[in-house]
DNA sequence: TGATTCCATAACTATAACCTATAGACAAAA
DNA sequence: TTTTGTCTATAGGTTATAGTTATGGAATCA
């Protein structure tokens, strides 16, 4: 049995007439005639009665007709739901995000993929970059925000921008000048994250190639708690320009610049390699960079990049 | 799409292997990865992720599993009712008969019919021979038991026996004798259907061909009234043999064989020439015959005739 | 690195759905 | 009754397509 049988079988129980039926399944009359009978020798029973000008259902007809035509509903529906998903309507979203990013990219990122997709389920998980790789692999994640580079196989990256970092200091902390050199680090108290979070490998990255060994006093995982522990005076921290210029209000801190070099990392998307995106999931990664691309210049510092991408990076066949 | 699709894209969902699917549905991998890659295009959505060594359901994928299944489940279903209903395991069956047939054939072949078909709804139906065709014409019946021949050329009729006529008179009604010649019906106070009855046709075409005239004193049209009234001294009848000689306990009344000639017409099965008959119907046919064959022939009167077809008689293509 | 597993693609074959033509059945009209 | 019109069924040839085998390439595993 295929479905065209029950397209046919549906046609000439309504058209009550084979002839007729035929023209509006657009094949010929022996054809659907044929095709009925094989659905008749399949089921083992008539499902119509031929009288001499017109036709009528059997019992048998009539029941089968009953699901039948729930079959062919059911179908409708079903691919129907299967444009709804692909186009978004629908469906889970599930992205994670550094806590960092997480604060200044993804409010304005979900306000507006809430208005194009009011549909679909969004989860935006703030975790470590290790986290999200992993939940990537182990697709519990549809979509990540990380530290670059990753180094895990399965997984592609597509860079989005640069975030560069800053010094953190408390406001009455003994240091005036607006920038400072890497190699100036040496001896000052750092607040910084554990030692296997990303954000504290790079500083350590850089600090060993400006030749200097961080101080460190203390030891947070939330970027917010270091705020706070540099603004109650704990010491001070190094943390994302933008992290820290684009909080609406907050600890009342000083940002000196870094340089010598300017010590900086690249953000990225990163997603399941052979797994393929829906639109949503897509347009949620456009909207990252036309965010980014949004953000006021003006309070940036000048050594801030814009994103760097511009071109979308699909490796996905277009379906 | 068609249901090689969903039953292909079914097997794939639940082996979550290609070529463990094409295994398990007797075809090459390449045919079931050619048929899966048109399901997705026709869907507009990956329906699988392919990954290096296995696959996974998309979210598409996932949403179309449940339609598909369901659908495949629904017409699974559909193909069972309608075995179901040709094998009558359920269904209805609307039987017309004539009184006097209904009284002695009709109730052991209820009883076996319903042993052998307890789902299918029963409606037996006692009315004139008229009313009968009628029925069958206008599709309220399905099978019908008539005195033959019957005129309407859409029908069909199968004989099925002989039923001989008697003469039932009082108990102290002075006839003695044993039988009576038809012409010896002259005079007699006769209590008959309405002339409007076969019974009452018949029995005036007898008479006729004896060149006697029915003297009728009374008229009433079913045959249990007709019975009474002559036990309550009314008049004579002419009723079926069968008939009055099946019954259990009745009214007490003499049977007077009729000869010269032995009046008797023939009972048939009548049914709608172009409408297929289900199971139920061609063994509630072949029912009235085998109850027939076994009715003891000792209680029958040395004129009566057995059943007279044995072989079934279908004009209907064996399905 | 090589072996293995697995899906995709290409080129060919075979099945069967399709067509046209025509026969046969029935109902209405002549 | 015969004719005509209106149906569905059947026959034979054509074409579309699901099927095949052979092969390539990507990913995993030893």
């Amino acid at each position: 049995m295929e479905l065209r049988h029950l397209r046919y079988f549906i046609a000439v129980a309504t058209a009550k007439n084979f002839t007729r039926a035929a023209e509006a399944m657009h094949v010929s009359q022996p054809s659907l005639s044929v095709q009925i009978r094989d659905l008749e020798e399949e089921l083992g029973a008539r499902l119509f009665d031929r009288l001499g000008r017109s036709i009528a259902l059997t019992q048998a007809g009539l029941v089968f007709l009953e699901h039948a035509e729930r079959a062919i509903r059911e179908l409708e529906r079903g691919a129907q739901v299967v444009g709804e998903v692909h186009g978004a309507q629908r469906g889970r979203l599930a992205v994670g995000t550094l806590a960092t990013v997480n604060s200044y990219l993804i409010p304005p990122v979900v306000s507006r993929f809430k208005q194009r997709f009011p549909g679909v389920h969004l989860q935006v998980h703030s975790q470590p970059s290790m986290d999200i790789v992993d939940g990537l692999v182990g697709d519990r994640l549809d979509l990540g925000l990380c530290l670059l580079p990753v180094s895990r196989e399965q997984l592609t990256t597509v860079r989005l921008f640069e975030e560069r970092l800053v010094l953190i200091v408390p406001k009455r902390y003994p240091l005036t000048q607006s920038r400072l050199r890497m190699r100036d680090l040496g001896g000052l108290p750092l607040v910084l994250m554990p030692t296997d979070y990303c954000l504290r490998k790079m500083v350590e990255v850089e600090c060993a190639r400006a030749h200097v060994s961080p101080h460190v006093v203390l030891e947070m995982t939330s970027p917010e708690g270091i705020l706070q522990a540099v603004e109650g005076g704990a010491g001070l921290s190094i943390l994302p320009e933008l992290y820290v210029r684009c909080r609406q209000r907050g600890p009342d801190v000083r940002v000196i610049d870094l340089h010598e070099p300017v010590p900086q990392h690249s953000v990225g998307l990163v997603y399941k390699t052979n797994r393929y995106q829906n639109l949503a999931a897509r347009e949620f990664g456009l909207l990252c960079r036309t965010i980014m691309d949004e953000m006021p210049a003006g309070r940036l510092s000048p050594g801030i990049h814009p994103p760097v991408l511009k071109a979308g990076a699909r490796k996905q066949r277009a379906s």
